[in-house]
DNA sequence: TCGACTTTGTGATACAAGGCACACACCATC
DNA sequence: GATGGTGTGTGCCTTGTATCACAAAGTCGA
């Protein structure tokens, strides 16, 4: 978020933020603001702010956002599909790297500029390319069992689609995205 | 999460459940559980647990999951096209009801079983069937805008699918999908 | 009917995170 | 070169939340 703060600040051609323009961007306090940079070093200058170029530099490198991050995608379904054509990854150095799924009649279908693979090729694949992060787009009766291959094929991090309670042991990253979880936990705070 | 998991029991047949095992199913632990069912009341019996179908049910009262709930959509496009034909929403009480998009070459164009129109009649139509939740499918410099209107239409809950920190007021509910920020906050976590 | 066992509901405790406030550093201007 | 003004970095306090631990309530088999 700070990142991407940033981008905007710069494009608009500022040179200099202060923590309580950050703040009010991100809806944080000022104090919050400092204390968050504070973690990773000093990057202000008192009396003036945060350099609005070289801290973005600098949290990019922290961050591990300088670099391209392969990723795999089970499941070549509907949902895949429409994943794996969003254009919001490749500029952010998300790359889609491999494509899975179990159904014999999508193996082998193009897919994008990717081939889907058959489910038994995950491990093996994975291994080869020193692929670190799973996308998980299968339908939620499956989801559990594919996450549960992907950790023990090494994958470290999931974004998982699926309207599961996904369990994944300590040191994976989980992340599940819900749509439907979301509305319905907004619903509850609206008066009826 | 709750429901969900009360679900999955109740299918497999179970007519009690302690809060050990929802703490098991949902990595929570059990006095977690037991507090946060506390607040809305007393659910169980000591020494049995709670009863499956009956807390399942007390719960769905509570949350507001036993009624239907009208979302407009705003962003005819790719994304939004693909959120709709989401066959995850209605089995959840969740009816996309409007559909709207700022492109004159869009509106009136068939979108499932609506029309799109034109997002000068977004006021009305949310006003006049009473929606109060919001989904934003626009690009992401178009979606403050968008969510600006919303609000001002007397939205209460957005869900947005723009890779932006949207600032909405007080009262006013926002969830953000944002698969890039979610994927980029583990890849920290992964050693490299 | 009794008694060992189970599991809840909740007061007390521990912990993590946010916000306040100020010393200190730096800038700009005269 | 001094001086008023601005904004950072951080110690301390407050707040909110999770966990612990146990009395009370209820179960179930003999």
């Amino acid at each position: 978020m700070y990142v991407r703060v940033l981008s905007q600040f710069a494009g608009r051609g500022a040179e200099v933020i202060s923590s309580e323009q950050l703040g009010a961007s991100l809806r944080l306090t000022p104090a919050q603001i400092r204390k968050d940079l504070s973690y990773f070093g000093r990057f202000g200058r008192q009396g003036r702010g945060y350099d609005v170029g070289h801290l973005a530099s600098e949290l990019r490198t922290i961050l591990g956002l300088d670099r391209v991050w392969d990723a795999a995608l089970i499941g070549a379904g509907r949902l895949g599909r429409a994943v794996a054509a969003y254009p919001g990854f490749a500029p952010e150095g998300i790359r889609i790297a491999a494509a899975f799924d179990s159904d014999p009649d999508v193996v082998d279908q193009r897919f994008g500029d990717l081939t889907v693979q058959p489910l038994t090729r995950l491990r093996t694949t994975i291994r080869a390319r020193g692929i670190r992060i799973g996308i998980v787009t299968v339908p939620a009766d499956h989801a559990q069992a594919v996450i549960d291959t992907l950790v023990n094929a090494g994958i470290r991090a999931i974004l998982n689609y699926a309207p599961i309670t996904a369990l994944v042991p300590a040191g994976v990253r989980l992340h599940t995205i819900d749509p439907v979880l979301a509305l319905q936990s907004m619903t509850y705070h609206i008066d009826r």
